[in-house]
RNA sequence: GUGCUUGUAGCUCAGUUGGAUAGAGUAUUUGGCUACGAACCAAAGGGUCAGGGGUUCGAAUCCCUUCAAGCACGCCA
């Protein structure tokens, strides 16, 4: 079913257009925006095409108004009155018995309600989060993933074909010193704290040294009398997978499912990476210089250039990524991959954009999301989030503190690019105050209504059953204008990349309810009113269960 | 130093491709349960949209500039 709001809306712009070709037939008549505006007084539609006119018929906004609201039929478009004010915008005031289809769109889709169709089936991958597997998740892997996981649900709601992807970076630098720090616990644990001296850029956190106790508690001693390599190797491959599935449990608990978790390594091993840097050579954009191989990042804006391989012949992460990216967009044929990236990895983008051109495939089928780091408070003071200190609060902390619905509603709130200041006091303590428990309030209280109802035998008719122009208040009425912009709520979402609105558009919805709720009884009114009302509030009730849906929030029934 | 991001009410933040008198929450003050859930509702006060300049019918929004904050500028990832 079209969707209501975008039907009159498109009906109004189309009149208007063709008012205006018929006014002004020797002017081509501009796109022209139709709005809501902020004061309700001003109308529930505004046109600026007037004043987009001006300049070409010469002649005074409101003046040319007036020539196209003589050509408009307001019966026609269900406009009570058509007005021109200000500086010549067209306000539309219409008789609001369209909105009462909104009950009957959602009686049909009920889930899929919301649901828009803005790409039409095309493949795109989302990866996030990817933490690298050397320790537990910190705050920025939970807001990467908050984001990750709802934007990839409100690409499925918008027609894209989804994968949601964890790289995992089980190669290069960080894994060796991984194997270096396990190996310095592993020693000093079995031969005293000065056997050995742990490296200065080694992982700090207690978790390397449970590993260490661990593997000492099932194996002993045994790798002591092996070569450093062996015992570094034995010792990553036993820790490694421990933290993988760590981090697949934290993140299942946090509400995200994966569909593709992809290893760094297979690039390695599977001669992707080689295969690629040899196609960059061949493409002209490398040199060798002090035993490393280069490639020209300046020569598609960077700054300076950056080493592919290094001297000791071990890839770089860059080039790895750069064969990742090839993966993704060539041998597995996605349409579009984005990638959400912390702050600290913008630099990045520019470079990986510009090898991928280099390797032949378009940059614009690559989109960066960059998210802020998020910075935690404690006692009005920013706390350190350093893996260094062993004393970060993580992920899994987080859950267990606030729990997952407030975690990814909060995290939700606001746009990837704001600078987000995480106050842990309020987290752990005034967890009453976010806003999630206001909409879950509001869903709760409508299923106790129809709980009530359906106990005394009413239960929600279909919308062919009710008399909806009893809902005639104020109140009811604008409850019913908002359900009615799910759908391009969800549109703008998906074509931003941009799900905060939703979260803002959510405690819209429960504000409506409550207002409704407190000025209409839907009990003990008469019965006509009762059912037109009970339709209402089960609308209602389906809209705020499909965004925390997508929000990955829970809708509970009772509280 | 260069680049990216940000600056809106006491605090936390919205503000749709430039639109009409800049909005919410919170805090403060006041009112509303003999009631389908008061974790709620209604109302009030609160602003140099960081400062300055420009573009135009019209700027929180676009351009220039100054100031302030965060991040990045590795043969780390």
């Amino acid at each position: 079913m079209a969707n209501t709001l975008s039907m009159k809306k498109s009906q109004i712009y189309n009149a208007a257009m063709e008012a205006a070709k018929a006014a002004y037939p020797e002017i081509e008549i501009p796109a022209f925006t139709i709005e809501v505006p902020k004061d309700k007084g001003n109308g529930d539609y505004a046109i600026n095409l007037a004043m987009m006119l001006a300049r070409a018929a010469k002649s005074a906004p409101r003046a040319i108004a007036e020539n196209i609201v003589a050509n408009l039929k307001a019966d026609e478009l269900g406009a009570t009155k058509i007005e021109i004010a200000g500086p010549g915008f067209i306000n539309f005031y219409l008789d609001k018995s369209y909105l009462y289809n909104v009950m009957a769109e959602i009686e049909e889709e009920k889930e899929a309600y919301g649901n828009v169709n803005v790409a039409d089936g095309k493949k795109v991958v989302v990866e996030f989060v990817s933490a690298n597997p050397t320790g537990p998740m910190h705050m920025g892997n939970a807001r990467g993933g908050a984001l990750g996981d709802t934007l990839s649900n409100v690409l499925s709601r918008a027609g894209w074909d989804v994968t949601k992807e964890f790289y995992i970076n089980d190669a290069g630098a960080q894994i060796d010193k991984f194997g270096r720090s396990l190996d310095a616990r592993y020693i000093q644990l079995l031969k005293g704290e000065e056997a050995v001296e742990f490296p200065e850029d080694g992982y700090q956190g207690d978790d390397i040294r449970v590993h260490a106790q661990n593997y000492i508690d099932k194996y002993g001693d045994i790798l002591l009398d092996k070569e450093e390599q062996e015992r570094k190797d034995q010792l990553v491959a036993y820790a490694l997978p421990l933290n993988i599935a760590a981090l697949q449990e934290t993140l299942t608990k946090y509400g995200i499912n994966y569909d593709v978790w992809f290893y760094e390594s297979t690039l390695h091993n599977g001669g992707s990476v080689e295969e690629t840097l040899e196609k960059l050579k061949k493409s002209n954009i490398t040199y060798e210089k002090d035993g490393a191989l280069w490639i020209k990042s300046t020569e598609f804006g960077s700054e300076k250039d950056d080493v592919l391989v290094r001297a000791n012949g071990i890839p770089t992460y860059f080039a790895a990524d750069i064969a990742y990216h090839r993966n993704k967009l060539e041998e597995r044929d996605f349409d579009l991959a984005i990638n959400i990236w912390g702050a600290d990895h913008h630099g990045h983008i520019t470079r990986m954009k510009g090898a991928m051109e280099a390797v032949g495939i378009s940059g614009d089928k690559l989109d960066v999301l960059v998210i802020q780091l998020v910075r935690l408070m404690r006692n009005g003071e920013v706390a350190r989030m350093s893996k260094r200190t062993g004393k970060m609060i993580t992920l899994a902390d987080l859950i267990d503190e606030i729990g997952v619905d407030a975690a990814r509603f909060f995290f939700n709130m606001r746009a990837a690019g704001s600078h987000m200041d995480f106050d842990l006091d309020l987290a752990v303590s005034q967890t009453n105050e976010n806003p999630v428990f206001y909409v879950q309030y509001a869903h709760a209280r409508i299923c106790s209504i129809i709980r009530i109802l359906e106990e005394s035998g009413v239960k929600v008719p279909a919308v062919s059953d009710i008399d909806a122009s009893l809902l005639a208040k104020d109140e009811e009425i604008e409850l019913l204008e908002t359900l009615a912009r799910l759908p391009e709520e969800i549109k703008a979402s998906a074509e931003s990349f941009d799900p905060s609105n939703l979260t803002h558009y959510l405690i819209d919805v429960a504000s409506h309810f409550h207002s409704f709720y407190n000025a209409c009884r839907v009990r003990d009114e008469e019965e006509n009113l009762m059912c037109a009302r009970l339709k209402l509030i089960e609308s209602t009730r389906i809209v705020i269960k499909n965004v925390l849906d997508i929000l990955g929030v829970s809708a509970p029934e009772k509280m």
